[in-house]
DNA sequence: ATATTTTTTTTGACTTGCCTAAAAATTTAT
DNA sequence: ATAAATTTTTAGGCAAGTCAAAAAAAATAT
């Protein structure tokens, strides 16, 4: 069995290598989990001992199939949890992942499926984001930034790429859930900001820093 | 903030405290948490430095005010995880203590505070064990041991004293679970084995090792 | 190609939580 | 009251996880 810190390392390396790629190195592992590099070696040799990742002295991990197996279980539990506290437990969605960081460590796959099928096997947690199945699948949702959208083109908002809550919180206050409908009239290109519509609503802008952290499924317009 | 191992001990002394009465012995402690006096006596130094309680060398140690809130807060947590478990997921009743023996230690008291919300404010876990309020008050139930019944007396099932899986699994395959009616015909004076009626249906014994751990609150006959 | 900077590892040390074995104190029996 | 048994504490040590500082390797700049 795997110690809580163990599983959280594991993730954070997944989550490392699916946005920078591979090999992962020592200091980003470090920089994500509010570490020193010294102590990232040291679980690393650990975690290499276990055959959860493959380590190659100054030259990063790669996790092996049990390690991504680890992590990708371990995000499903994060995400499920972050459905209940939402979805049942009426927390907004920019309260609930702090929580669920915790609740994602309980032992008991028993749990983990009755609670899935208590909540109706939901495929994208609050936030967007795809909820992996037993076996570590997960759908793929065609989705591109806000920023990467055509003056002309709609979308509807379907993700986040900066999960923080000072974001989610703004977002939630512009009236951009997941759902909401954006329409983009013009780039302004002094400062690359947009002129959007929300839900048909007046026009307004938006700094590009929104732009390049919504996710949105392209639609007609 | 406590650790997951302090926050144990604290419950586990809370708890020899109510049964055993106070002071609680290092040996008692022990032999509860599955580990050895040396490492009560470590714990309970550091918890006493931390003024969760008071220790006395050699004369055991008595919770403080402030232990015995923490010790209650967990157990309010723990009971009402039973109880989500049992309601909401359809866990049975002796499925439920190791799972929320881990979820008791989740820290957010919003989180528990809209748990108590959602499953209806509680006042009895699946075991029938009265469940904290958020000051740590409960309600006191008038029910007494199944073996201090008279006979024709007869009872409502309301509690068990011995929690292991083997015993409400038993109790589960003879009807007695939470709010079955029991009547007590006569007791063997040989074994102190009952004669009993559950439900309204045939005779039979129960040896007194059950009627010691199964509460019920007397009945009119 | 060499020097400089950055990254990574090693070293030594600390805390928490645990153990066994030995010593000390307390309780029980005689 | 003393001896024996039990309980509790102390001592010394181990593993996990952490850190700061020093050393080594790799990457970058000149
Ligand atoms: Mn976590
Ligand atoms: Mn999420
Ligand atoms: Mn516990
Ligand atoms: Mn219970």
């Amino acid at each position: 069995m795997l110690s809580i810190t163990e599983e959280n390392y594991l993730k954070s390396i997944y989550k490392i290598a699916e946005s920078d790629g591979i090999p992962v190195s020592t200091n980003s592992v470090a920089a994500r989990m509010q570490t020193t590099a010294a102590s990232v070696t040291d679980m690393i040799k650990r975690l290499s001992d276990k055959e959860l990742l493959e380590y190659e002295k100054y030259h990063g991990v790669q996790l092996t199939e049990q390690g991504s197996r680890v992590a990708t279980q371990l995000i499903r539990k994060h995400r499920l949890w972050e459905v209940f506290l939402t979805d049942q437990l009426g927390f907004r969605w920019d309260e609930v992942h702090d929580i669920a960081e915790e609740l994602e460590h309980i032992q008991s796959p028993q749990l983990i499926e009755r609670l899935d099928r208590f909540l109706g096997h939901p495929r994208f947690d609050p936030h967007g984001d795809p909820i992996p199945d037993a076996n570590g699948h997960w759908e793929h949702r065609q989705q591109v930034l806000l920023s990467e959208l055509l003056p002309g083109q709609a979308g509807i908002v379907t993700g986040v790429n900066d999960h923080s809550p000072a974001f989610l919180q703004y977002l939630q206050q512009l009236g951009l859930t997941l759902g909401a409908r954006i329409s983009l009239q013009e780039t302004v290109a002094y400062d690359q900001s947009l002129q959007v519509v929300i839900e048909y609503g007046a026009p307004q802008n938006l700094s590009d820093k929104v732009a390049r952290n919504l996710y949105v499924h392209p639609s007609a317009e």
